[in-house]
DNA sequence: TAGATTGTTAATCGATTAACAATC
DNA sequence: TAGATTGTTAATCGATTAACAATC
């Protein structure tokens, strides 16, 4: 496999991933590239690019068997690797999370739940294992933990991501409005701010109204 | 303004634009490029021309000043507009997005909640009106909401995004495990899948340990 | 075989980085 | 003024798209 695959190609590598998931269970033995990027939106090149960065996969002149690429991708991107993660901070979003049943299909355990206030560890509800936020370098440590979200204020979150990462953690789902960086290399972050998001939809939408406007000008000083 | 910005330089002011935003609270008044580079993890090269896409900003040769960078973001890509927003299906996710007290802040508001399942309509705990599914023509296009939020089972979400669509909304955070497309240029759709997320995750982390066994490889071929 | 479709190289396109003149 | 820092053009880098030969 090509190492230097693109951040780009590697997300749309797991999204095609979960698309195979659902074709291989509608009985369709075989999809062409053509019939793939009109599922997603993206060009029939793209596709066969990004497979081939996963290396041979063969069926060259027969579209492409579901059940086979999906297993392909499943080896090569090691995505059936099972993985522990934790949840820090279990406010609405956070418990969600917490008993959130897709989980458990995918190769992602979450084997415990962190959060500061005392009182909130004692009442909740939940199957997993809650402790108080201190314990996270003991027991991201004694669990393997290697994935977590993060859903606690913008002011704890870099803190909290600072001794994640310490502890272990090599992967962070940040739902905080704070912008986490990290310079190690080998840390991935990916910032998933609900209000951030909302504003880059209304940016996008404002600059297409803006346009509109911009174009209708333009007729009116072609008509005059 | 030139408008042909690209979509991760859009993105980049976004998270400027809330940076700046903390940043104007704490008393500090002027910052260089260099120092938001740092506190983005990104380039001042990069910060600058992504600024210089909202045109002229003044302030040359002496960083620039905080608020009146804010306000200019603010005011070229509209973030102080008020929008309307709704979510649609309120199990855990998006129940705790409904009465997510951050929206008050931000220009949005969330003035409608969508279920198919009437029970659950009648027995929330939440201020904002909820309706049945089917009333999403009518009440998107009478509370004219441009935004959703979409957190519906998977079978559900195309059909439910192609109605809301229909019905005028032009931007939707899809917190569900399909993979929304539209072909009309003017609806913007963020796919934000947690299982989808957390492969990525996964994968970065796999092509990193992959990296260091191959580099081990090499190392010992060199030294026999 | 003929048609369809992949694999892979080449060409284009776009974004980031570098450099430096203009400006405070 | 001198130092610092922006604004903007040019150079590099990387990703996508196109083209076509190889393959089923």
């Amino acid at each position: 496999m090509d190492m230097n695959i693109s951040k780009p190609a590697l997300i749309r590598l797991c999204n095609l991933y979960s698309l195979l998931e659902e074709l291989s269970l509608s009985g369709k033995e075989t999809i062409s590239s053509a019939e793939l990027a009109k599922m997603f939106g993206s060009s029939a090149h793209t596709i066969r690019k990004d497979i081939n960065f996963l290396g041979e996969i063969g069926n060259s002149g027969a579209g492409y068997k579901i059940k086979k690429l999906y297993a392909h991708i499943d080896n090569e991107l090691r995505l059936n690797k099972s993985r522990t993660a934790c949840i820090v901070g279990l406010g609405r979003i956070g418990s969600a999370i917490l008993s959130y049943e897709r989980f458990a299909e995918s190769g992602l355990t979450i084997v415990a739940g962190f959060d500061s206030d005392i009182n909130l560890l004692d009442t909740i509800q939940t199957d997993v294992p809650v402790f108080p936020t201190y314990e996270i370098p003991e027991i991201v440590k004694q669990k393997n933990i290697e994935l977590s979200v993060l859903a606690v204020p913008a002011h704890a979150a870099q803190d909290i991501a600072d001794r994640l990462i310490l502890a272990g953690v090599k992967g962070i789902v940040n739902f905080s409005p704070a912008i986490l960086t990290c310079n190690d290399s080998r840390v991935h972050i990916k910032n998933m701010d609900l209000i951030n998001e909302f504003n880059v939809l209304s940016a996008c939408i404002s600059l297409d109204e803006q346009k509109i406007v911009d174009s209708m000008k333009q007729f009116e000083l072609e008509n005059t």
